[in-house]
DNA sequence: AGACTTTTAAATGTCTGACAAATGAAAATC
DNA sequence: GATTTTCATTTGTCAGACATTTAAAAGTCT
């Protein structure tokens, strides 16, 4: 195999994205056992660290998993769920932390994805779904639950209200949505009166997802976006007014120095 | 910095997950630069193949970059919406193609999740988009087109379209929907007549789009989720005809010998 | 003094060689 | 025949070295 020394994207990332490539393209397949490093090294013609850190990438991508010992050695991983929905977080939340994306503009993207999913919901939503739901409720109206563990408990209720949906894909993509909204919703301090308004939705969305009723859940989410959004924007207010305020002190204290 | 050595995770990915940790919550910004390799050797107790096999972990997944030279060094990366969008296609596809995901699942969840952003669209779509389906609309209708070329004129038709509702994190959602059914739609033949077909439900949806017509593009977006799975249907009986034939002739084949 | 060239130090990229640890297969032993 | 031991294979880690790149600093010329 050739892989050209004087391009500029560095010899182990040429390999893993020959081997990703592979990988992708079906030609190696699941639990397949690629060749030793020692192997890989000699058919690249390069060295052993080198084949390393390019199978060091493929690994931080869930593509492969690796096994010490005789017989053992790098294999094409299966991509389970869990780990696609892993990395999906994990981009997402960084892709919102850094490219300062409105509050406005995430939650209506999670919103109008979610209620898509409500229809299907509502016709095939198993007892499961339903229990979790419930349970989620029950939790959310816990007196002493601090601010981070009730929007853990948010983010299952809609998990849950997703996964009635009984289609892996929508779940996978929606918790991207989902999930990554949680650093932007735990800067939010729910009051007891907002508490009260979030459970009475998150009820009503039970019940209507309960009694089949695809029209009035899509409504009641939209009921909830609108809150949702309310709610941050009295937070965002409240800082801008704290920093005004701070701005103001910081002037006056300056100008008596 | 503690690495437990005895952990069976690996002391590279145990490093790269503390760094990870490290950019995710914030503790290191966009461009900051990390300590060199040496001194994040010497920090963590390790040698520096080992760092450097936890910083190709962070590369791959675009957190951070690497430049050589002096004052050269790992910085953390500025994720921009391509790069997200890369990994999650490569992800998804790899999702959909790993965990035997029927057609039927995929066109599912794709659909309901661009009739999600097709209100959106319809409302606030601007002259770039409409220009673009139209464009990709002439494209589909040219002759030679082979069929390859005619799915990524699709997959163009339907970005243009999500991209309309002018919510990037919405486009980047639906990137992994739509170009991660890329390869199954490529296991469909487009004959003339269901090219024609297509090519008549997407005028609908450019000119309810261009109406605004938020409703009338929701229902066209509903026959094109009914028409595509009816071709991809057509495309697996006409398999499984053909396995069946097969494995009729290889039993003929089998009692004779 | 200012613009250009050269030097130099710092950092990543890569290689060689080595040893440790895990692991399953094969051989040896009871 | 079952159990234990040995052994070869392969990944994990380390140490040290050299090459390459890069930008700042020093030097040089006009």
């Amino acid at each position: 195999m050739k892989i050209d020394p004087d391009s500029n994207a560095g010899l182990s990332a040429q390999i893993a994205k020959s081997i990703r490539d592979a990988i992708i393209s079906g030609a190696l397949i699941v639990d397949e056992r690629l060749p030793s490093e020692a192997e890989l090294a000699e058919h690249f013609d390069v060295s052993r660290p080198t084949i390393r850190e390019a199978l060091k990438r493929l690994a931080a991508q869930s593509l492969i998993r690796t096994q010490r010992g005789a017989f053992g050695g790098a294999f094409v991983r299966h991509l389970s769920y869990e780990d696609a929905r892993e990395q999906l977080v994990t981009t997402s939340t960084l892709l919102l932390s850094m490219n300062g994306i409105s509050f406005d503009t995430a939650c209506e993207a999670r919103f109008a994805l979610e209620r898509a999913c409500a229809p299907m919901a509502a016709q095939r939503r198993g007892p499961e779904q339903l229990a979790i739901m419930r349970a989620e409720i029950e939790r959310q109206i816990e007196p002493g639950l601090t601010d981070e563990a009730f929007c853990a408990s948010d983010v299952k209720f809609h998990r849950a209200l997703v996964d009635g949906a009984q289609n892996p894909v929508l779940s996978y993509q929606l918790s991207g949505s989902i999930e990554a909204m949680q650093p932007l919703m735990n800067m939010i301090t729910f009051t007891a009166r907002s508490r009260a308004e979030i459970v009475e939705i998150h009820t009503g969305i039970l019940d209507s997802i309960e009694a089949r009723d695809a029209e009035l859940a899509t409504k009641i989410l939209q009921q909830l976006e609108d809150v949702t959004k309310r709610l941050a924007y009295s937070v965002i207010d409240a800082k801008a007014v704290a920093h005004s305020k701070k701005a103001l002190t910081d002037a006056a204290r300056v100008s008596t120095d």
